[in-house]
DNA sequence: AGCTGTGGCAACGCTT
DNA sequence: AAGCGTTGCCAC
């Protein structure tokens, strides 16, 4: 397996799964697996935790040397001194300095030193205080996470690491870029009874437990015997052997990486307090520590505990669904849990009366959870590993990771090999001077109401990245001395402009990550989607795409290492312009322009051919800069651009458009917002539907009335009544008490605990006075209970109103035969 | 369930 | 009744 090359040491290849570091030993513990599928355990000693001082631009640099070599800290009466010290020339911004990397032994001793070091005279700053250890290692070494690498060391004998190698080297080096073929992956999942309205881990026990992962794993763990079991499933005699079971399933699996559905909440925190109670720990560190747990984030190392929870909450798009398993399921996989769980007290019931076959239904409903974890995690793993690689970091916290956050770490990484010291985080002072400024967006025209046939969408393919590409936009090019007289970048509307001499630092690798997806994008169009390189190939096009659609918004975020207010306005300016020229360009060539939004233009083709306006984008992009362009969207037979309310012209933002395959595409309506009832929404997309495809005002107003009459006599069933709102809030820092807020002070009085985040589903029920008076909890809510009127005039109607209006059609006319609706 | 950005619509409560 | 502020969700 290893070949020797010198007497005593080794050379081993692995795949580099995860990274720790011990503040105690002050060593960096890698976790791998060799290509034969063997654990090892690398350790690193001779890596030095570091950070910069950067001297005094007239300051003697000997002097600041030795003073900085005699700085002395203080912690629990040991001294705590530099162990090496070197001058560095590095890049800040547009400038050169003179910075002093100063290494320490222990990453605990950064912090004390930098209190110091950053009050010496001759220094002007400090910086890359805050990089964690294991980050700095992974990114300095240019390691990817679960890539090949290698090393030669000596081997170790540490039995607590339980590995049948450890290594201790020197250095780890990259090997290839191809990952590690088949991970080992396990989803998991708890059962707990519950007294209340949620488990609580004082008193309530696990009663069951259940895995399911990589080779088909299944496993069923619980203490009560019903008959007739599966072969996966395990009795033990009580909920101590069940988590020891835990334990020992781990131990002797070893996965790589143990995935549950928001279990860094409420899975593993439980585990934790009921294993506490029986005075064993949670064996999921590969090197035998103990595992800390914390709410929202639950760190082990070798074993990567991944939340997939965390990772949907930051970057899917998931917003109208309750992001429940089973939403996020059907989503992703088209797959859904076991129904007759879905309230927990069904749980207790089941395992108190303890019915066989009752208690057999609760062991394939847990274990579908541990399924569901393990195949959803199969989607998003490809991604994540396309992030691990552009960014360095471990697949842990790429999971944790929002936009901005990968965005940063990036700009981090490739501040690294570009000799950049990584540029500060704004103090409070400064943070509050950046939120307070605000700037312009994108363009936007507003439509003319009505019907059209015929129409043609273009958008700017990646318009601001692309912007940031071409105009050379990043914060070391703004306002440079040498293009001074120069016109070329310069944003007229703005008076600054950035160079056109010098590549910028986030501007070139924005330019970079648009060539390389164009790159894999023409590889993707000739691969077939059966292809095995497929999903890899679609993974990192997307990540690419992520990360440089959110460079722009990091550059106009207040708490940015990167802000520059300068180019986030010269970004949307720009394409303010674009835009704008697009839209003058093709009017000037006699095409109707109907609509635009920021980076998109709809064209009404009436008398011209669809062949026509693609000849004309031909010019458009002739005389755009690279890599900016004009791409053909999409052509719609036919499209509704609804009135804006109370006011005489079109709305922005709120169109239907049918497309050539006969699908509805609705854009801002009710029908496809969530906080309105599936009544109002179904209506209304019906109405469009028959509007565009069918152009029957009349059978329109028809099926609307026939809506209407079912919901007078009470036909219509209750769910299709709910408005479901998410709260922003907590309740008490609400000053205006809308019907939402009032149906969560209903959940919290029931003993729900109701905060932000909190979806409340409501109705609204007969009664008088305000809305809000009249929302009762769709939970147990009956036909019988809806507010009539209200449903017909406040959601049915107001959401077609609007749309009949176009037609001339006066509610009078559309309520024929309706008496109610006085109010139109 | 927040913090990558701005633009925009519409409903409702609250105040006048 | 009218206008404004608050709120949530959506487009890009």
């Amino acid at each position: 397996m290893a070949k020797k090359p010198e007497q005593g040491s080794l050379l081993v290849h692995f795949y580099l799964i995860d990274i720790s570091y011990d503040d105690q030993t002050k060593e960096i513990r890698v976790f791998g697996t060799t290509r034969e599928g063997e654990p090892i355990t690398i350790i690193v000693k001779s890596f030095l935790p570091y950070f910069y001082a950067v001297a005094k631009p007239d300051f003697d640099l000997d002097e600041l040397f030795e003073n900085l070599c005699n700085v002395k800290a203080e912690h629990e009466s040991q001294e705590i001194m530099a162990v090496d010290i070197k001058m560095k020339e590095k890049i800040y911004g547009n400038k050169t300095l003179s910075a002093f990397q100063i290494f320490v032994n222990n990453s605990a001793d950064i912090a004390l030193l930098n209190a110091i070091i950053k009050k010496l005279p001759g220094v002007e700053f400090t910086a890359e205080y805050d990089i964690p250890t294991i980050r700095r290692f992974l990114i300095d070494n240019d390691l990817t996470p679960f890539t090949l690498c290698k090393a030669i060391g000596i081997q170790q004998s540490r039995p607590e690491l339980n590995s049948k190698i450890v290594i201790s080297t020197e250095k780890i080096s990259g090997e290839n870029q191809d990952f590690i073929e088949n991970p080992n992956i396990i989803g998991f999942d708890i059962e707990t009874t519950s007294r209340g309205s949620f488990p609580d881990s004082k008193e309530d026990p696990v009663i069951m437990l259940s895995f399911y992962g990589s080779n088909n794993f299944k496993k069923v763990i619980t203490w009560k015997k019903f008959s007739n079991p599966e072969k996966h499933i395990m009795f033990v005699d009580g909920e101590y052997q069940l988590l020891e079971e835990f334990n020992n399933t781990i131990k002797s699996l070893r996965p790589h990486i143990l995935v549950g559905f928001n279990s860094s909440e409420f899975d593993l925190p439980f585990l934790r307090d009921r294993m506490k109670k029986y005075g064993i720990k949670l064996a999921l560190n590969s090197d035998s520590s103990d595992v800390e747990v914390k709410r929202g984030s639950s760190r082990t190392f070798g074993t990567i505990h991944i939340d997939i929870l965390q990772f949907i909450i930051r970057t899917m798009d998931l917003r109208t669904s309750q992001l429940t398993l089973n939403a996020v399921a059907k989503e992703l996989i088209g797959k859904s849990k076991i129904d007759g769980f879905q309230n927990p007290r069904k749980i207790t019931d089941v395992w108190e009366i303890g019915i066989d076959e009752e208690l057999a239904n609760l062991s394939r409903y847990n274990l579908q959870d541990s399924l569901l974890a393990y195949e959803i995690y199969k989607e998003l793993l490809p991604t994540q590993l396309q992030l691990v690689k552009l960014l360095n970091l471990p697949l842990y916290d790429i999971n944790k990771m929002n936009y901005g956050m990968l965005v940063e770490w990036f700009l981090i990484k490739n501040a690294y090999g570009a000799n950049q010291i990584i540029p500060k985080r704004p103090n409070y002072a400064e943070l509050m001077k950046r939120q307070a400024v605000t700037y312009t967006g994108g363009y936007v025209i507003s439509p003319t109401p009505g019907l059209y046939s015929n129409i043609c969408v273009f958008d700017f393919r990646s318009l601001y990245p692309s912007i940031i590409a071409s105009h050379n936009i990043s914060p070391e090019t703004l306002n440079c001395e040498c293009c001074k007289n120069l016109k070329k970048n310069n944003i007229e509307e703005l008076g600054f402009w950035f160079c056109d001499k010098k590549q910028g630092f986030i501007s070139n690798l924005i330019k970079e990550l648009i060539e390389r997806r164009g790159r894999i994008k023409d590889i993707l169009n000739k691969t077939s989607k059966t292809d095995k390189s497929y999903p890899e190939l679609k993974a990192r096009q997307y990540a690419l795409k992520t990360i440089a659609n959110s460079t722009y918004g990091y550059m106009g975020f207040p708490n940015s290492k990167w802000y520059c207010l300068e180019c986030a306005k010269a970004i949307t300016a720009l394409g303010r312009k674009y835009i704008q020229m697009t839209i003058k360009e093709f009017q000037k060539a006699g095409f109707k322009v109907l609509y635009a939004d920021t980076d998109s233009v709809f064209i009404v083709l009436e008398n011209k051919s669809k062949e026509e306006a693609l000849r004309f984008l031909k010019i458009v992009n002739s005389v755009l800069r690279k890599p900016m362009e004009l791409e053909y969207e999409s052509f719609y037979p036919s499209g509704l651009f609804l009135e804006k309310k109370g006011e005489a012209g079109g709305a922005k933002k709120r169109y239907a458009l049918l497309t050539e395959n006969g699908e509805l595409v609705l854009k801002g309506v009710e029908a496809i917002r969530g906080d309105w009832s599936k009544i109002a929404k179904d209506t209304q997309r019906r109405v469009l539907e028959i509007l565009l495809k069918d152009k029957n005002v009349d059978a329109a107003a028809k099926y609307v009335n026939e809506v209407i009459s079912n919901v007078k006599s009470r036909k219509v069933d209750i769910s299709d009544m709910i408005i479901q709102v998410k709260l922003t809030k907590n309740l008490n820092e609400y000053s205006s008490k809308g019907p939402h807020v009032i149906a969560g002070e209903i959940y919290s009085s029931k003993g729900y605990n109701v905060g932000r985040g909190f979806v409340v589903n409501y109705i609204i029920s007969e009664g008088k006075g305000k809305l809000a008076d009249k929302v009762i909890l769709a939970e147990g809510a009956k036909p019988k209970d809806y507010d009539i009127e209200y449903y017909i005039n406040n959601q049915i109607m107001r959401a077609v109103f609007k749309i009949f209006e176009i037609f001339g059609y006066s509610q009078e006319k559309l309520s024929a035969g309706q008496t109610t609706l006085a109010n139109y």
